[in-house]
DNA sequence: TATAAAATGTTGCCTTGTCTACACTTTGAC
DNA sequence: GTCAAAGTGTAGACAAGGCAACATTTTATA
């Protein structure tokens, strides 16, 4: 069946990779349904900053910040509203339910978490905190926990 | 104009977010746009990793270890193509253009990076494997850069 | 060599996340 | 109190990524 290799790479390193499939598959899953979910965590983390820090989060505000237009902020609120995270009145605001809050400052402690793990290892601030935009949404409890001891049992 | 506090997260441990509107609007973007080619990287490692173990990279195959339907696969595969990372004719297999290759052994590269960095900093394997799947996408040169260094130097 | 099974490819549909363009409220300045 | 500006909401379009169902080609085997 296997056609005879090309051979082209055949000078890889090591090639370990290549878990049972089911294994695979089922990270790439979950990576996948991280992502849904990613873009929620970050609106839930925004709208308590501003809420925090202005008194209110307005649709327009969010959308500056994150960079997309109102009408992009404003669906994704919905969304929000939809997945019981956030209340919102007609040209009055957003405000996060009790499920919002609490997943917000999960979020919010997740993000410092691996913002001072990349600075630890030696990371420019300003990347870490670039980066670690990105990260929070796929590391793991389990990884979680081990960046909070490494931080702990080291400098 | 901005309604008082509710004060309902006023005792957060500092606030310190909230950057400049348009640095944090350009962090999201990037890691908006880094969601885009991810996909993309990981069928090219994919790809790889199949043609160097099977000597061939069948759509079907593909699809089984990402855990999606080979319609999805055939699909994603047309982007590649698209992309000019990948060559394809109908019935005979997917091959990797120079572009793509290149692709493959960096995003290769950074993985084993990664999850290098995940373990010594205490993860699992099992965990570290799992959770590299979705970090590696959103890890700027800057932080791999950083990773190298410690793995290098650290005890 | 037929023919059944497996793989491949196509089509049409769904959901997300994004945009622009347009319509409608609120607010603030006069 | 009026009215323009700012903010808000709605509608329609598009690409990505996913699926199931169907059509086609290759491969394997009886």
């Amino acid at each position: 069946m296997a056609r005879s290799p090309s051979g082209f790479v055949s000078d890889h390193p090591a090639l370990p990779r290549l878990p049972a499939e089911g294994t695979q598959a089922r990270r790439f899953g979950k990576t996948r349904s991280a992502q849904s979910t990613a873009l929620l965590e970050d609106y839930a983390e925004l709208i308590a900053d501003l809420l925090a820090s202005e008194g209110e989060a307005r649709p327009t505000d969010i959308a500056r910040r994150l960079g997309v237009s109102h009408a992009t902020a404003i669906k994704t609120i919905s969304r929000l509203k939809r997945a019981g995270l956030a209340t919102a009145r007609p040209y009055r605001g957003v405000f996060l339910t009790e499920k919002g809050q609490a997943l917000a400052e999960r979020v919010r402690a997740r993000h410092r978490l691996v913002v001072d793990v990349l600075c630890a290892l030696g990371v420019p601030t300003e990347a870490a905190e670039a980066d670690a935009e990105g990260i929070e949404h796929y590391v793991s409890e389990t990884t979680l926990k081990a960046f909070a001891h490494f931080l702990k049992t080291r400098g």
